[in-house]
DNA sequence: TTGCAAATGTGAGCTTTCCTCATCTTTTTG
DNA sequence: CAAAAAGATGAGGAAAGCTCACATTTGCAA
């Protein structure tokens, strides 16, 4: 499963030792992430070895420390990957919601469509269940929930002009973020009672947002 | 801070690797225990080594893997001791309601009460937002929601017999698990806005559990 | 083309931390 | 009181992250 199709954008979350800049070291930089996918798809990004990436992604451990300061710099770089993609996709199910019941059936189908990325991408499971141990990583989920209620926000506001602006940020950053909770609380059950915890979900912040 | 007033209940998360029998021995696991939460005060669980751990009860570092088989057994002990004590406080909580009117109420105080501990225990505040790496912890999270969940869910059902039990059930687990994911974004950020994060969850909780 | 500076690549091995085990001491028990 | 069981010790094995002194390749100006 080498390629992931989440396009090429570069690394920049905590600053790299080195941005590769020549053609070369641009592949062997995407090689190292793709190395590295596949060994947390493998066994997780806990088991995943340094030497292992380098290994596998034909490349000395010396080079790989070039371009990533440490190990957990490979993982966000993984894991902003994946919170651009979600974000766009939540970013375009919101974009053209012109009423209330836009909005509830807008939102029902991207909770949806988040649950099944969740479910399909192996690397973004285990890192939004597991490695939450990492301070970077629990800063980056923090400005995702920031960035997804902020878009919840802006919407709502649209939608109910009268409402408090600030009690309507709070609750939209509250939703998002326990919208992840909920993830991986469903992903830490059965197929089939996550999917029940998910329709909960959905149903109770729904009413909550519909609420005048 | 060596006594911590959580009593005295011996581990049992992961089979230790031996039992403390003898009164001698028993003392030095709390002392083992007591050095463990001082150090996780001081710098967070994952910045923790045994040897400060052995070196600070007065131990062998021998002595402490006799009795904890790993670090993450040291932790999951400590962890238990909270849960115990949580679930301790919000059984007694919703224990005496009669009425939706006093569950409402139960149910702000008790969420109040969970936020101060979270807020006055630092190494609850570690075990639960960092160190979720650990499955085990993991494990132990996921039970704590259940029995909390289950806590909830008796008392609606006592409170609303016509309610559909398994819905009740998937919704209690979901909005006790989400408690903790709000106590943990609470902590996250800024005192003031944790506070608005709890009441907005509370307000979304509670209007949700007392629909009819 | 050529030569040189900057960029890139290498991997042996240092460091840190978890954890084991052979051995010794203390307590309990028949 | 002697044997057996429980408890205690700490040097050192092992695994993985990471460094650094040195080798190689590339881009570019003369």
């Amino acid at each position: 499963m080498g390629e992931n199709g989440l396009g090429t954008m570069t690394h920049s979350v905590l600053a790299a030792r080195r941005m590769p800049t020549q053609k070369r070291s641009r592949e062997r930089v995407e090689r190292m992430l793709s190395a590295a996918t596949a060994l947390i798809e493998k066994a997780g990004s806990d088991a995943m070895k340094m030497s292992e990436v380098a290994e596998r992604a034909g490349v000395s451990i010396g080079s790989l420390y070039q371009y990533f300061p440490d190990k957990t710099a490979i993982i966000a770089t993984l894991a902003e990957r994946y919170n651009a993609m979600s974000c766009h996709c939540i970013g375009q199910g919101l974009a053209g919601v012109q009423s209330m019941a836009a909005l509830r059936d807008a939102f029902s189908d991207l909770i949806d469509t988040y649950y099944a990325m969740f479910l399909a991408e192996p690397v973004m499971r285990d890192i939004w269940s597991g490695t939450q141990a990492d301070k970077a990583l629990c800063a980056m989920e923090l400005e995702q929930g920031r960035v997804l209620g902020k878009m919840l926000a802006d919407v709502v506001i649209r939608l109910k002009p009268a409402a408090e602006a600030d009690d309507v940020a709070t609750k939209a950053f509250l939703v998002m973020h326990l919208g992840e909770a909920t993830m991986r609380l469903a992903i830490a059950t059965e197929r089939k009672e996550g999917q029940a915890i998910v329709d909960a979900y959905k149903q109770m912040v729904l009413a909550d947002l519909l609420a005048d």
